[in-house]
DNA sequence: TCCTAAGCGAGACGGTACGTCTTGTCTTCCA
DNA sequence: TGGAAGACAAGACGTACCGTCTCGCTTAGGA
């Protein structure tokens, strides 16, 4: 889903450029209502007023309160791809993004790790596992040609890559949870212990592989 | 949160009975509506017509329609517990007790892995993922004390067992995700590839981190 | 129309107190804004705040604003009908009963026939005169009966009717409008004056019309 | 109200053809939809598209929906007005305009008196009461001059101008609303009947309403 | 011939009201 | 006396319009 939501609304640069300003504004008001209340305690109508945005205007650009979380988390996310210049860097270790993600949490651990509730984590824990599992898809793939490694061991890719997204949105979530208490290189290297075993013995004919955090 | 929910209602055996006997029928009747639709677009009053049973009652026994899923599902994880010979025997391979989980999956697929949109699976999941992380301290603490381990690696173990919880939920609704192709050994040995190897690098003392950065 | 309006809701003596209570409330804020403001200005949550109503309980009872404005009239002019001892008297001139609506409204003129907008005194004038087209076809039908006349002249007997109807309204409207002025005899007199003549004429073979012309 | 609306526009000759054009369609667009559905079901957006004219010029040229109507409506009784070869002719019996529009409307009455709902209705005969009572009372200063006539009699002048406007509105109503079953020329004859005799009525010092209960 | 100003289409926008829906409280009545 | 029935206040929801606005495009009279 890189479109912005379900409607294209081209109609010159000049709307175009109103257009990107509303749903600014409305991504920003969200992410200030909930770093004061709880997400599903969040009514459109408290979005629109701080936004200062029309209703019809607001339903013409997201089909609902969800929507509009959606899509901010999303663009959130594309900024931060944008920004990490080791974006696309077939070079280094394996699963290597993982520090910059967790360096650039790091950074603007203020404005986003906010407080939300229950309900907005969750939603937020879906997009980054999704988003987090096609990335890692990506990575698994470049890996397995640059190394000409076997296409695959015993454990299907697909739920490897799930797992290893799940595993980086629970270590993020406990890290923000600790306050962040430890390094990003830390949280980065939890992260790794847990995960990079597994995959060594996703490699290989799923005989154990003891070594650990290869390096 | 073991209590049943908020409010105790103990006026006599009859009584008591009766009570049981509501309770039973919004379970069933939420159960029975998951079937057909999304959680979340499932009204308390529908579930009150199919129960057949009077508003305030509702309100008597449940605080919403979130607190009556999760006692549901309480109580179907409590039979589910109660009904595994295994439960509580402390000899066995280390977290041996997934293999019975996938083994109760398989036999009551038919019954309750049925089709409920995003939101009540991810209410389930989160669910789940609470009850087996509490189970999987249980199981550590226990393997640490019986075999003379040194009490935590380098990973918190409140980590490890949510990591544990999360994996197996995940391989969990991976394979009823594909109608359970494969069989529950074969899951279980899937779900035990992706975490053990982690399980065992947890023990070691985890050499490269230095230092906390409060500290 | 002798129903309150769309719905029954007849669930017992107590229940139907509270509903009446509650379709009374909100006559009687209906009417409390029409003296204050345009009718159609007048929103249906300004009415409910005002008569301390929640929005759902409104349209229980009423299908739209307009449903709510019917039914207040009809209960006025039932209550005005009920009170007129003259009501049902078959003697008495013909048309005798104008006099009583004027009495009636010249007692009444302080509550009832406040500012109202355009739209507000339209809608109000379409009902006045669909009712009193009933009540001057019954008269008329007694009248026809009483004196042993020809069951009609030339004049068809639901255009006198609403001739006659419509001729009262309009008399009403310009009295209220000049303050009632003129006392109520008067007025009366006047709307006699006007009416009157055409109704014995309609009791005349209408000697000029020749021919239908579809025949 | 002679003047078309609310703005003059004078901008020169071909940019008043345009603007004659633009209004034109608006005016066309909104009777053809008055005779699709009720007048107050439809939007000034549906008049836009079918007059495929932008929304600005729209409120560049009438203040809402209802000026509009009242702007069509006004041009309408204007060319029927010119067409009219018997208009401002001082000789012929008393009310002698009447048999004209009656003559009018059935020439017409394919295109104009189509379906139009309930407040439609309401608007078109507030209006064309409006208009007529003028034209009354102008022809009643004229008779009163012409005959020599006492300026007055026992009712006011406006109350039977309205009068007189409100009974041909209802007779052209009820009549259009019959399918014109019956001739102009009887449709006219019912109006006379209905209205002449008051008018002598009020000629005299009242001397004729024998019922006589004013006193 | 180009220029400039108008009328105009398109449609985003802030705003208001609507009628529907659901929630949780409260009252009444029945078994 | 406890529970079913359901009226009720509260208020969010998504839709529909409204009237205002900004934007380019077209077009025609004046330079």
């Amino acid at each position: 889903m890189s479109a912005p939501s379900h409607k294209a609304c081209d109609a010159g640069p000049a709307a175009d450029r109103r257009v990107r300003r509303t749903r600014g504004l409305l991504h920003e008001a969200l992410f200030g209502l909930i770093g004061e209340k709880d997400y599903d305690r969040i009514s459109v109508s408290e979005v629109l007023q701080r936004a200062n945005v029309g209703r019809s205007t607001f339903y013409m650009h997201f089909r609902d309160k969800d929507d509009l979380f959606a899509s901010a988390i999303q663009e959130t996310i594309e900024s931060m791809r944008a920004a990490d210049p080791a974006s696309g860097n077939p070079v280094g270790p394996i699963m290597g993004f993982s520090r910059a993600v967790f360096e650039h949490i790091d950074s603007n651990r203020a404005a986003g790790g906010a407080r939300m509730g229950r309900r907005g984590r969750a939603i937020l824990h879906e997009h980054l596992r999704a988003v987090l599992a096609r990335w890692i898809r990506d990575e698994m793939a470049r890996a397995t040609q640059v190394r000409a490694r076997p296409p695959r061991g015993g454990i299907p890719t697909e739920l490897v890559a799930q797992h290893v997204a799940s595993t980086l949105v629970l270590v993020l979530d406990w890290w923000v949870d600790s306050d962040c208490a430890s390094s990003p290189a830390e949280a980065d290297a939890l992260f790794r212990a847990l995960v990079l075993p597994a995959l060594s013995a996703a490699r290989l004919p799923a005989a154990e592989t003891h070594s650990g955090r290869a390096g």
